[in-house]
DNA sequence: TTTGATCGTTTACGCGTGTAAACATAAATC
DNA sequence: GATTTATGTTTACACGCGTAAACGATCAAA
C-alpha cells in the first residue's frame, strides 16, 4: 500500500514529527540523493493514502504521520510470512538459522524472549 | 528483482518441475484468475531474467526453476529485515510477540531451535 | 510596486507490473 | 492442400513508482 521511497520519508516522520519537507529532506537528502521536488512528490502521495496529514506554519506545512509505524511494520511483515513462510513466524527464523545467519545478540534476544513467554503464562 | 505475480509461477515450478505453460495455468488458474496469456508472458518475463529455463517438449515447452527457492527466500526475507528491523531476526520475533501473533506452535518450533542450536555448539 | 526568494501544486516521463489481445507458426485433420 | 488447433511470441495498455521540472502563489526586500 504504502512504497518503499514512501516509507523512507514515513522513517523520518516516525522518529520525529511534526517536521517540514525541508527537514525531511536534510535528513534523508545525503542517503537518498533526492532533490527536493522528490521529497514534495512524495509527500503529497502519503498525504493521498491518508498516510501523513499536514498543518499550515505559515508559509509552510509541517507533517505528521497518521499511519502507525506498528501497522506499517505488521502488514509488511505479515504480507512476507503469509508469501514465503506458510504465515507463521519460526519457519522464517529457522530459514535463517539453516543459512547461519542469526547473530549471537539474536540468539541470546530470542532466548530471552522465550523465557518472558513463559514467566507471563505463569 | 522478480515480482509478486512472477513468484507465484515460481512456487508451482518449484513444488514440482519441469512443467508446461497449459499445466502451470491448470494448477494456478483458479486461485488467481489469470489467462493463458498472462501465464505465457510471466513465463516469458522470467526467461528473460534467467529464473527458469525452458526446453522443447514436442510443440510445447517445459520449464524449470533456475533460481533457487531458498536463494529467492532469502534475499525477500533480508530486504524486509533490512528495511524494518535492523537487519536482525530477532526484533522481528520481538514484534510479533508483542502483537501476540505468536502461535503456540511457533513457540514450540523457537524453542526447539534454540535447543538446537546449543547442542551443535557443544 | 516590482522583484526575488520560498513554498506548495501540477504535470511529466520512463520503467516495471499485472493483465491480456493479437499475431505467428507449425502440427493435425479434413 | 486448406483449414483448424495448439503453442509460443509480440505488442498493448493502464497503473503505480521513482524522480523530478515547470508552474504558481505568497511573502519579503529593494
Amino acid at each position: 500500500m504504502i512504497s518503499e521511497a514512501e516509507a523512507v520519508v514515513m522513517e523520518v516522520l516516525w522518529r520525529s514529527a511534526p517536521r517540514s519537507a525541508e527537514e525531511i529532506l536534510a535528513e534523508v537528502g545525503h542517503a537518498q540523493q533526492w532533490q527536493e521536488g522528490t521529497v514534495k512528490s512524495l509527500l503529497n502521495r502519503l498525504l493521498k493514502k491518508k498516510a501523513v496529514k499536514a498543518e499550515r506554519d505559515g508559509r509552510r506545512y509541517l507533517y505528521s504521520p497518521l499511519l502507525a509505524r506498528e501497522k506499517y511494520v505488521h502488514q509488511a511483515s505479515k504480507s512476507l510470512l503469509d508469501r514465503l513462510f506458510e504465515g507463521r513466524v519460526a519457519p522464517l527464523v529457522a530459514h535463517f538459522s539453516e543459512q547461519r545467519k542469526l547473530s549471537k545478540k539474536d540468539i541470546a534476544e530470542l532466548r530471552q524472549l522465550l523465557e518472558e513467554l513463559d514467566d507471563e503464562q505463569s
